[in-house]
DNA sequence: CGGCTGACGACCT
DNA sequence: GAGGTCGCCAGCC
């Protein structure tokens, strides 16, 4: 299995609705539209978590739209087999999301959400 | 304690 | 643009 840290601890800076704070701007994102690990880290004031956005991501619900989650230079981040994930592929697609050959988003400037809400 | 590792990101050549 | 380096934070040896 994966390593996938579990974020939580009273006194830590990511703390225990990491996850929840996560998820929750996560679902603003509209369909169509994508932003980055490191936008949502700084909605939630923590600009230098923005690995553990995606950790968190590791154990989104599947209803949740993690597939909007992209890094900050318009590609599909790599998993543990340094692949890009064929299902956020397909899910974005089906969105109307184009991803060239070198697993770069089409207009990504352009799709990408930066106004977060902050919770 | 020290080292290593991540769905990251900002910088520097 | 393509690589490489460092900083970042928590968890697990």
């Amino acid at each position: 299995m994966p390593y996938t840290p579990t974020l939580h601890g009273p006194h830590r800076i990511v703390g225990p609705n990491f996850h929840a704070s996560v998820f929750a701007i996560v679902r603003t994102i509209p369909r169509g539209r994508v932003t980055t690990y490191g936008d949502i880290a700084a909605a939630l004031g923590l600009r230098t978590v923005a690995r553990h956005v995606g950790f968190a991501l590791a154990a989104a619900p599947p209803d949740l739209p993690w597939h909007r989650v992209v890094n900050s230079r318009g590609t599909l981040s790599p998993r543990a087999d340094s692949q890009p994930s064929a299902e956020q592929r397909r899910r974005l697609r089906r969105e109307g999301i184009t991803i060239d050959s070198r697993h770069r988003i089409t207009d990504f400037s352009r799709l990408r959400v930066t106004d977060l809400p902050r919770p």
